[in-house]
RNA sequence: CGGGGUAUAGCACAGUUGGCUAGUGCGCUCGGUUUGGGACCGAGAGGCCGCAGGUUCGAGUCCUGCUACCCCGACCA
């Protein structure tokens, strides 16, 4: 197995080495796609089940849409149009024919799905009107790197109608709570939330609000987002419904959605520089057992047995026992260390004479010596402890990167110097917002205050909002 | 789309001023010894030297043109 880039050296490099040594994904033969293995996709698994039960609960039904989308749809809202459209792969032959409309390759589904809510909805007993889709998504990136932007993805997209203002903001807003609730209990990251600047906002959307993460290198991660489309869509495809005094009225609706980017969000956030940790609720493999033993003679079988006895006891979380002879138990110690299994039972010989093992946590590389009958009661409480603390860690790591700014000065300083987020005042206008980004890269990744006091960090004028300006991923 | 780089075995790379049978390490297969923090010995298998032209007695090596991928920017989940 190959050595893993120090996350200070070169942290892009640390990336690209963790997806590879933990066999999450490959490079495939199409530019910008990548082949996610059965170790990443179990991952993806895991977090689209936890994500599902969520969904439904809020009273959201699945479906699935067409993945090719006419050319025509995507034109007939302008915003939109022109915020996807140089992004998109288009179809243009079929059954070695020239269309006589090209078909889009779905960069979102907006359009497609909306067209048929007209169809859908007449009534205000129609509404409101909550589906979902697990699917993949095209759009052609310029630059990609694994799981943070490919150029295929998969992801959840949530869309709604609503018969009113109030009805959409308080999806967008519950989709939100939704999204940061489960990263924070599932993924153990911490997150941001808030509403979007307009410049940074989904193209056709009345606001967006959006979940950020920070990564180890200080940078920003946007891991989710949910997005108030206001009536925009409504207009453009005819979603009309009759009112309880029969007037005719357009719909407000909602789309929401997270990414395997979820994944590239885990590696950066928790990862350390022995490989990927991962929160016990997410972890394909939450305990690894690794036996120990000479393979001549009765030892294997009377460790595996002990082994296998534990794993059974464990029965309710994912246990994996390591039962591979062609591999030192060193070697397996490093490997599923790589592969961040939460907490890891070494059993042998020696153990087994004084009916012990040891618990290794992968979070803080701690190793204790306990009794095998108080795994039952311990296995648990440690998966709790290290869940709880891996969103301490980041959280903590979050909290000391996150700097209060006065001066433009200072916001280069701090940028250059330290990374992170930066709290400041902004004026409201996009021409700040831009000479900042072009100046130092920072974008805002969310509006922390609307009504409060301060000024402008870049033009000194007095303003209302603070927001949170970072570099981003 | 700009800048940089790379293309030789599954992976990482070496291959000198062109030269005869293309190499090393890891991984893989087989046999044996091992197994408490990335084991060791021995024997093997595995190559359209990215593609297409050209120069030459002779090209992995020189020239031209393509193509692909990676890294760094701008654009974006």
């Amino acid at each position: 197995m190959s050595k893993i880039t120090s996350q200070s050296q070169d942290f892009s490099q640390w990336y690209l080495d963790i997806v590879k040594v933990a066999e999450l994904a490959d490079y495939s033969k199409v530019k910008g796609c990548m082949v996610i293995k059965p170790y990443g996709y179990a991952i993806w698994e895991n977090i689209q089940r936890e994500l599902d039960s969520r969904i439904k609960a809020a009273d959201v039904k699945n479906v699935y849409f067409p993945l090719l989308i006419p050319e025509s749809f995507l034109q007939r809202e302008k915003e939109h149009v022109e915020g996807f459209m140089p992004e998109c792969a288009v179809v243009t032959h079929g059954g070695g024919k020239k269309l006589t409309e090209n078909l889009v390759i779905r960069p979102t589904s907006e359009t497609i799905m909306y067209d048929t809510f007209s169809d859908w909805i007449k009534s205000y007993r129609d509404l409101p009107l909550k589906i979902n889709q697990w699917a993949n998504i095209v759009r052609w990136e310029m630059r990609t790197r694994p799981f943070l932007r490919t150029t295929e993805f998969l992801w959840q997209e949530g869309h709604t109608a609503h018969k009113d203002k109030a009805g959409a903001d308080e999806e967008a807003h519950r989709a939100l709570k939704m999204y940061e609730d489960f990263d924070r209990d599932f993924l153990a990251l911490p997150v941001l939330t808030g509403r979007k600047s307009d410049k940074e906002k989904f193209a056709g959307a009345l606001y967006t609000l959006s979940t950020e993460a920070l990564a180890k290198d200080g940078k920003a991660i946007q891991a989710g987002t949910s997005h108030n489309l206001g009536m925009t869509f409504a207009e453009s495809f005819n979603i009309n419904y009759q009112d309880e005094n029969g007037a005719l009225q357009k719909v407000w609706q909602t789309s929401w959605g997270v990414s395997t980017r979820l994944i590239g969000t885990l590696i950066v956030v928790h990862g350390d520089e022995k490989g990927l940790r991962l929160p016990p609720k997410v972890a394909p493999t939450q305990v690894v057992i690794v036996p120990i033993y000479k393979t001549d003679g009765e030892e294997r079988e009377t460790v595996l047995k002990a082994a296998r006895q534990i794993a059974s006891d464990l029965k309710r979380f994912r246990v994996l026992i390591d039962e591979r002879d062609t591999y030192t138990p060193g070697f397996k110690f490093t490997e599923w260390e790589v592969k961040g299994v939460p907490l890891r039972i070494e059993i042998g010989p020696r153990d087994l004479a004084k009916n012990s093992c040891i618990l290794a946590r992968r979070d803080t590389s701690e190793k204790t010596s306990l009794e095998i009958s108080e795994l039952f009661t311990a296995v648990p409480k440690l998966l709790d402890q290290i869940q709880e603390n891996m969103y301490e860690q980041a959280l903590k790591f979050r909290e000391e990167m996150t700097s209060e700014i006065g001066t433009y000065e200072d916001f280069k300083k701090i940028l250059e110097e330290k990374g992170g987020f930066l709290v400041t005042g902004w004026c409201g206008k996009e021409t700040c917002e831009q000479k900042i980004q072009e100046e130092t890269k920072a974008t805002i990744r969310v509006i922390k205050e609307e009504n409060t006091k301060c000024k402008c960090v870049y033009c000194g004028e007095k303003s209302s909002h603070k927001v949170y300006f970072a570099r981003a991923y």
